[in-house]
DNA sequence: GTATAAACGGAACATTGTTCCCCCTACGAC
DNA sequence: GTCGTAGGGGGAACAATGTTCCGTTTATAC
């Protein structure tokens, strides 16, 4: 099964230094932005690009996989830094700039092109289990409630980052963040507040 | 404020035949389909196309609007043919292909381009009277139940016809038919059976 | 019938995604 | 170190877009 068929370092180093500068070109002008522009942030020609990525759809979807997996990955960093609600909290927040970064790249998911298709399968089969494992570690803790489904959260989320048209980008944050003290209250360690 | 400047009669029969052909061209190529490609269809030069819809979006909006328009006045059409459960549940099927046959143009609404901005106002301005007459005529003819929300039902079959990955195109039509039975259950004139 | 302002047509332009192919270079063999 | 070669790199060139320009045609008023 694992053939490293042994890349070239010069094709190794452009395939990440692409996969950068994709991230950084997207983020800056949206998942429109043209190759050219992504190649010249690679300090790449556009064969390059072509060679690393066959389709425009193929780099967006790497950089989408890479920052998905970025998302998850957190999710260990945080429990092993801060007691269960806390990296739950701020792993909640992770995820919501997160989604909200990925405003443009949504509506490309939802355009038909087929190619896109296996990304919300990925998206859950990644973020799911971080969310169950922040989640249920808060639980046995007794620093959340229980009775919680952590898809729920999850969707929840994900929709309170959805597109309200002129409402401030400060919006979910704040919805997500009554939602966490919504968890924590109630439990034998709840010194906090009930949301403000 | 009327002043009718009398357009040459050349032009008006080009804006009709690019309207008639633009609907013709998006339903069978979707809403992407190029400009060229519409211009031929209309027997026309592109130059023409962009004499009279200086943009892309301007063709793909005044399309929308018309499609609109037409299904807005099926309403007061039906209202006077049929008896009023009837034109309601006629007009809500009619909603339903119009819906159904939009699914491009909904992912180019939410692609960010602010020049679509207004078509949803546009939307509700123009169904959500048509949908509000038929329905309180229904009920006051006593051939649906009262208490239903003529809004709700609107974003209710607005939303059964929402993109479900790999379900028939008939789905909708039946969901809806169900609500529409659901709406004449419990009525004096109630002949129909519970839905099956 | 003529003048003229408007409309028409389609070639030309700008900007995409994508392909092609020549040149160069990293890497293994000696 | 050198050399041969498989593979990578670069960017000109292609195709398909949306859009603009301008010489030609035509509807309309007189």
């Amino acid at each position: 099964m694992s053939e490293p068929p042994k890349k070239r370092a010069d094709a190794q180093r452009n395939t990440d230094a692409l996969l950068q500068a994709a991230m950084t070109v997207f983020a800056r002008d949206g998942v429109d932005a043209g190759v050219r522009q992504i190649a010249e942030e690679a300090r790449v020609g556009v064969g390059t690009v072509y060679r690393h990525f066959p389709q425009r759809s193929d780099l967006i979807i790497a950089v989408f996989r890479r920052e998905v997996d970025a998302c998850a990955e957190a999710a260990a960093v945080l429990a092993a830094e801060y007691p269960p609600a806390e990296a739950l909290a701020r792993w909640m927040q992770r995820f919501v700039d997160f989604i909200s970064a990925k405003r443009g790249l949504a509506a490309a998911l939802h355009s038909g092109n087929a190619a896109y298709a296996p990304l919300p399968d990925y998206f859950n089969a990644r973020l799911r289990p971080a969310m169950r494992m922040l989640l249920s570690a808060a639980q046995a803790a007794g620093e959340v409630r229980p009775g919680v489904d952590p898809d729920d959260l999850l969707t929840a989320v994900a929709s309170l980052c959805g597109p309200r048209p002129g409402t401030d980008p400060e919006h979910p944050r704040r919805m997500v963040a009554l939602l966490v003290d919504g968890l924590r209250s109630g439990t034998t360690s709840s010194a906090g507040a009930p949301a403000a």
